[in-house]
DNA sequence: CTAAAACCTATAGTGACTGGAGCTTCAAGC
DNA sequence: GCTTGAAGCTCCAGTCACTATAGGTTTTAG
C-alpha cells in the first residue's frame, strides 16, 4: 500500500479534466476525499485515480451523475448480478439513439432550408420563412431537445 | 389593427410553451413587452404571437438563444440580403452534424459495452470493465459532449 | 531564503428555462 | 353587484455539470 500522494493539478492532468472538476465531485460526494498535508492540500492515492477516471470515462460516454454514482457503487460489488449495470448502460443508450433521431430529423430540416439560391432577399429566405411558419418543415422535428 | 388582446397562459398554449417561458423572454428583452390591463396583466397582440412562434421554432431547432435574436432581428429587414441568416442556419448545421457524429460513436461504444451473455457477476462484466478502462473503447469517443 | 507555481475556500456565473410562495386580478355564474 | 375559482402578478431559488474569479496560503525549486 505504498499510498502515492498525488497533488490534484498532477491528478486533473492525468485523467483529463479540471481541478475544480475534481474538488466538486468530492463536495457531492461522489469521490471520496482524500489525504491531506499540514497546510490542507489534497493528497490523492492510486484508488482516486482510478476511480476519477472511471467517473470522466463514465461522463465521456454521456452518462448523467446519478448513473455514474449508481455504476460506481456497482463496480465495488464484485460478486453481484451485472444485470443493474447492463439495465443502466441500455437505458442510456436508448437516451442517445433517442437524441440522434431528433438531431437527424433537425439536420434534414436545416439543409432543406438551406437548399436555396443565395444572393436574394430576406423576404424571400426560405430561412427566415420556415422559421416564421412550421407548416413549412416537412419532418416533424416538434419535440423536446431531450439533453442526454 | 384590432388588437386582439390575448392573455399570456391563451398564448402559452397556443404557441406550446409555458407562461414562465413568455415572462423570461420578455425579462431578457427577446420578445417586446405587451401593453398591460389597469391591473397589470399582460395582453399580447397578433405580432407577439408571430414573434414568439418564430422563436420557439427556432428553439426547436436547436438554435441558441443568441443566434435567434439574430434571426428574429433579420426577419424585419425584409429589404436585406439573406446571407446572414443562410451563414447562421449553415453554423446550426455544422454543430447538429457534429454532435450526431459525437453521439454516433458514443452508440457503437455502448451497444459493444451491451453485447454480452448475461446473468453473469459484475467482475466479467464488460459494461463495468469498459468504463474502468477506457483502453476497452474502440472507438475514440473521448471528446468533448459539445453541446448544440 | 525567495519567488513562482500550485493550492485553498467561498461565491457567483453559465444556458434556458422551471417551480414555488404569497399575493392580486379577472371573468363567469348567480 | 357579489362571489369564487382560475389565472395572473413579482420575486427568488433550483436545475445540470461544471467553470471562473477573488483573495488568500502552501509548497517547492533554485
Ligand atoms: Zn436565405
Ligand atoms: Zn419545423
Ligand atoms: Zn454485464
Ligand atoms: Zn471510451
Amino acid at each position: 500500500m505504498g499510498e502515492v500522494s498525488i497533488p490534484i493539478g498532477k491528478l486533473a492532468r492525468s485523467v483529463g479534466c479540471k481541478v475544480q472538476t475534481i474538488r466538486y465531485y468530492e463536495q457531492i460526494g461522489l469521490l471520496p476525499p482524500p489525504t491531506r498535508t499540514a497546510g490542507a492540500q489534497r493528497r490523492y492515492g492510486e484508488g482516486h485515480r482510478q476511480k476519477l477516471s472511471f467517473i470522466r470515462h463514465a461522463r465521456e460516454l454521456g452518462f448523467p451523475l446519478p448513473a455514474v454514482r449508481e455504476l460506481l457503487a456497482l463496480s465495488d460489488e464484485t460478486d453481484s448480478d451485472c444485470a443493474k449495470a447492463d439495465r443502466i448502460a441500455r437505458r442510456q443508450l436508448e437516451a442517445v439513439n433517442r437524441r440522434i433521431a431528433m438531431l437527424s430529423s433537425l439536420r434534414s430540416e436545416l439543409e432543406r432550408m438551406l437548399r436555396h439560391r443565395h444572393g436574394h432577399r430576406i423576404r424571400d429566405c426560405r430561412v427566415i420563412a420556415t422559421l416564421a411558419d412550421h407548416t413549412l418543415c416537412s419532418q416533424d422535428h416538434h419535440a423536446e431537445l431531450a439533453e442526454s
